[in-house]
DNA sequence: GATACATCCTCTAGCGGCTAGAGGAGCAAG
DNA sequence: CTTGCTCCTCTAGCCGCTAGAGGATGTATC
């Protein structure tokens, strides 16, 4: 009747992957680096997940698409099984990693500007007229060439 | 009177480093992966960049900070090299980076707002009912978990 | 000269966060 | 019993550097 274990208790890691969204060799990868709980095995030695490795997982692969770097999520996670704790160590991870967004959004923001403008000015004739190397060719305000 | 070397010929990899703003290091991996020519070498073995050298690196650095790949940059240094070329490359290589620059942009513009939502709604109490964890923990479009 | 110190050299190994592939074992269906 | 899928472990590779060991060279001072 399931080939897709509906009610079940424990999935193999393939079933895993389709239901957390992570793909199985970085789901071993999560276990290996200790982000996540060794599994149980079954009798052939397969790793079997409970409902809580796969809400755990798609933890991960949230956090982990918000862009919070391994470490981040590790305290977030240990937060995470210590629900009396304050919440201010949460607040304040997700906070930096806010800035840090913002910031990036801002740095490409200007980017996009430039290649734009690059794009924008280049006439599309001989490579010598080129906008696009000119402007990456071009010193900066960094730059001190002679 | 010159320490700096003001209007010289060549200069050693450290002043190359302060002047491309480029890191040794990194100026000595680019050699190795064939981004720069290997520099002529003095007698005692060390490197002597010329002012072409300097400007071809300064060139890979802008670029980089542009976010292109190694493999984007070793193209438009031989457009650059070939400039009775059309540039019609060089604008496509533009073109397909200003595209990903965007999509990074609007990604990181939903990302910015579920975080500052996440951060927003957290009172700042119990990590129970931190919204912070909460948010991360919720199942998603993806996650089909039961 | 001798000495001190900065700069340079080569080489190997490591980072994060996976991803790919070899080589084999387990398991369910026909 | 064989086919074909999933799973296992293990090692090595990806990018773009960065760090460190261990040694040679260069320059300034005494």
């Amino acid at each position: 009747m399931s080939q897709d274990n509906a009610a079940g208790e424990a999935v193999p890691i393939g079933e895993a992957a389709r239901k957390s969204g992570v793909k199985v060799p970085t789901i071993r990868y999560y276990e290996q680096i200790g982000l996540l709980a060794a599994p149980a095995r079954t009798g052939g030695n397969r790793r079997l997940f409970t409902h809580d490795d796969l809400r755990r997982l798609a933890f991960i692969r949230h956090a982990r698409e918000l862009g919070f770097d391994v470490e981040a999520i590790r305290a977030l996670l240990s937060l995470q099984d210590h629900p009396e704790q304050s919440c201010a160590s949460a607040d304040a991870i997700a906070r930096a990693r806010l800035v840090e967004v913002e910031d990036r959004i801002a740095r490409l923001g200007a980017l996009r500007d430039e290649l734009a403008r690059m794009i924008d000015e280049c006439a599309c004739g001989r490579v010598a007229e080129c906008r696009v190397i000119e402007t990456l060719a071009a010193t900066h305000r960094h730059g001190a060439l002679a």
